[in-house]
DNA sequence: TTGATATAGTTCAACATCGAACTATTAAAT
DNA sequence: ATTTAATAGTTCGATGTTGAACTATATCAA
C-alpha cells in the first residue's frame, strides 16, 4: 500500500498520510450507510435530519454549512425529504428570503429511532481504536481540517 | 463543535472522532479539488489517471478496487476519459471479459504535469501537521480503515 | 458436451454534487 | 427615492455514484 510517487520525502509522507485518511473516511462511512439504507436515507438526507434533529429548525444555507454542501445540492436534498414528509419548508415573514427547515413528526420520530442505532454502530466501528487513539485521531483531524478550510 | 449526542461517554468519543475525520478528510479533498478543476478534471478522473500512471495498465474492476468505486461508476468515468482522449479500452484476446485500461500519450503528458502539483498542494496542506503527526495519522486511518473494511 | 457457476463489463433509474447563472428579497449608499 | 450591493434560494447541465438487473465470456463439474 501508500504512495508510489518518487518525490521528496516530505511529499511521500503527506501523500501516504492523506491516502489513508481518504481511505478511512471512506471505510467507516460505508458501514454507516447500511443503517440509513434499511430506513431507505441516503448519507445526505441523514446528514440533514440529524442536523436538524440536534440543532433545530435551521434555513437551507445553515444546513449547507453543518454539512459541507453547496446551496444548490440543498435544494434538491431538502425537497426529497420534504417529498417523504419527513422535513417541511417555510418562508420566514420577518425576512422572506428565507426558508425554515424543521422536522414533521415524521422525521423527529425517524431519527429518535434511527440515530441511537447509527451511533452504537460509529462506536462499533471506532472500537477498532483505544479511547486515547479516537481522542488524538481527533486531535489531529480537527487540526488538520482547521488549516485545510482557512 | 462535535457531538450533541446525549449518549454514552464510549458513543460521543466516537461521534466526535468519526465527524472530525469526515470532515478533515473533506477540507483536504476541497483543496485538491482546486489543481484538477484548472485541468478540467473531475476527482474520480484524475483517481483513475493517477492509477493508471503508477501502476500501469488496469482492467476496470481492478480501478474499481484501487478508487474505492462501483464497477457501474467505473464504466463511466473511464468513457469520459475515453471521450476527452486520456485513456484507451482494448479488449484482451486471451480473456474477453476484460478491457484493459491504459493512458494514451495525451493522458500521461497530463499526468506528469498534474501529479506534482497535486503532490506539492497535498504537502503543503498536510503541512499543518508536523511530520510525527503525519505518520501518527497516518498510522491510526490504517488501523481503523483496516477493521472498518474487514 | 452440457449445464451450473463465476466473473467482467454495461445499462438503467434514482439520487447526489458542483458551479454558474438566475430570481427574489433585503440592506446600504447616495 | 433610487440605485447598488449583498444574501437566500432555485434552476440547469454535466458528472458522479450506487445497486440491481442484464449480457458476454470463461471455467468447472457431471
Amino acid at each position: 500500500m501508500g504512495s508510489r510517487h518518487r518525490g521528496p520525502k516530505e511529499e511521500v509522507r503527506a501523500l501516504n498520510a492523506f491516502i489513508a485518511l481518504s481511505r478511512a473516511a471512506d471505510s467507516v462511512e460505508s458501514r454507516t450507510h447500511a443503517v440509513m439504507a434499511e430506513e431507505g436515507l441516503t448519507e445526505s438526507q441523514f446528514g440533514v435530519l440529524e442536523a436538524l434533529h440536534h440543532l433545530g429548525p435551521l434555513c437551507a444555507a445553515e444546513l449547507a454549512k453543518k454539512v459541507l454542501r453547496s446551496k444548490g445540492n440543498l435544494t434538491l436534498v431538502i425537497a426529497n425529504l420534504e417529498r417523504d414528509g419527513l422535513a417541511r419548508r417555510t418562508t420566514r415573514e420577518e425576512d422572506r428570503r428565507y426558508r425554515t427547515v424543521e422536522l414533521t413528526r415524521k422525521g423527529r420520530t425517524l431519527m429518535e429511532k434511527t440515530f441511537p442505532r447509527h451511533a452504537r454502530l460509529v462506536a462499533k466501528t471506532m472500537g477498532a481504536l483505544e479511547p486515547g487513539e479516537q481522542d488524538e485521531l481527533r486531535r489531529l483531524c480537527r487540526k488538520l481540517g482547521k488549516a485545510a478550510a482557512g
